[in-house]
DNA sequence: CGCGGGGTTGATTGGATTCAATAGGCGTGG
DNA sequence: CCACGCCTATTGAATCCAATCAACCCCGCG
């Protein structure tokens, strides 16, 4: 099974747009591929204006706040592209770290300029992803706004799996590998790590998951997500006019 | 005093852009006024995908979660665009509504296009507020996340002090208009009525703030701050490559 | 004058943190 | 090969910040 994967940025911009082979090719070729990074090692440390691809492994966005307290922003699988500031011009909001074994493509800002002129289609593409990247935002208000330790653990796990699915990273229906330890979590989740353990003791103890080697299997799908008030409407890209709106 | 202040969206834009006679003309030309809406009513609500533009009052944005909890995602302030969708072309995240009489002005989607392509300083200048407001929404998440009540209360007092003295509405040195009830703004910061009461009461007692008629004074500008972990950087716009950056 | 919304206060409850200690897994080095 | 150390997971106890419950005050308004 050691067979090179479907890139997965393919995988996540073909499910907004479909893409040609021409187009997928091109996309393909303007990636440069680095050598693995090490767990813990922080991205995007340079000022390169590089578009930054999660080609493999797990990573995460994080601010720090004064006397040692961080807030890890942002979780980022493969397919994700690390910042969208390339967009706007700007540079990367806080720091981004691998949480393990990981591999970065990197597209040079003028190649990526250059496709998405060419391929209109790439582009669309792009900016569905930066405005599914922004809707991933709004949800991690939600959590950490108003949901409980048991909501917010449900929603993280729902969420991981449809993000995971999306580029093809869930095996055997529902389990996927997610390798963050529970103090991550916690940070991710604005929770202890003492209450990490417990909460996902309780989904445990309830049936709706189990955990073995870094990987989560989601064991009653529709009780995790009625846990987690989840709905996975936010990661699908909807677009007003491409798709008629009941109202 | 009923003088017409220049239009916030060209004192906002300005402020990252410095922009021309004509270029601001163009844009103030393109601003569709609306009747003044009623405290509370919704925004946005048909699908139409024009530039929404606050240009006076105050209006949050929100997301409903069953059971009637609420989370108030941003604040906006006159000069600010409701929403960035139109830059991916993707809807409205969420629900907008006023928080007290307010204006709101409209820019067509496609007259906004064309002003783009005639004025590329007008499109420089919509981008850095898309990055600002981007940033903003980073900043709150570092709130709900992990800053403590005290500092949540004390950093969005700081951040409205900034951004509304970006856009001239800040009076006598540091006193600003801020026609919130203490409810919403639990609702914003994942706080209860109750304890933000509490909250504000510190602030008072510590001789932060003041507040009389739903205008707030900042009379410890510095502590405010240090209180609330507030560093004005992020409502700049800094763009890689314009500025050296030190490092 | 009664009503309602917003602000304030006190008492109580509770979800989550913190502190503290133990257990298990894994890599390194003696 | 085993001992040691480190990191992660787990568990229990105590504490605390903030929520909840419940009044009450104040004021503008019909």
């Amino acid at each position: 099974m050691e067979k090179d994967r479907v890139d997965p940025l393919l995988l996540r911009l073909g499910g907004y747009v479909a893409m040609g082979a021409e187009e997928s090719e091109a996309l393909s070729r303007a990636v440069r591929r680095s050598p693995a990074i090490q767990p813990y090692e922080e991205i995007l440390g340079d000022g390169s204006r590089d578009v930054c691809v999660l080609q493999s492994g797990l990573a995460c966005q994080f601010k720090l706040l004064g006397n040692g307290r961080r807030q890890i922003t942002g979780l980022l699988v493969p397919g994700d592209i690390l910042d969208f500031g390339f967009l706007t011009g700007t540079g990367p909001q806080g720091h981004f770290m691998t949480l393990c074994r990981s591999d970065v493509g990197r597209i040079p800002i003028q190649s990526f300029t250059a496709l998405c002129e060419q391929h209109p289609r790439i582009m669309q593409a792009v900016l569905r992803a930066s405005a599914v990247h922004a809707a991933i935002g709004q949800e991690r208000v939600l959590s950490l706004g108003l949901r409980t330790a048991l909501e917010r653990v449900a929603h993280l796990l729902c969420e991981m799996y449809h993000r995971l699915d999306a580029v093809g990273l869930v095996s055997g229906r529902t389990t996927y590998d997610f390798r963050i330890t529970q103090a991550e979590m916690g940070e991710a989740l604005g929770l202890s790590t003492v209450h990490i353990n417990r909460t996902l003791q309780a989904l445990r103890r309830s049936g709706y998951i189990t955990m073995r080697n870094g990987k989560v299997t989601i064991e009653n799908m529709d009780g995790l997500c009625a846990e987690g008030n989840f709905d996975p409407a936010y990661l699908a890209n909807i677009t007003i006019g491409s798709q008629a709106r009941p109202n």
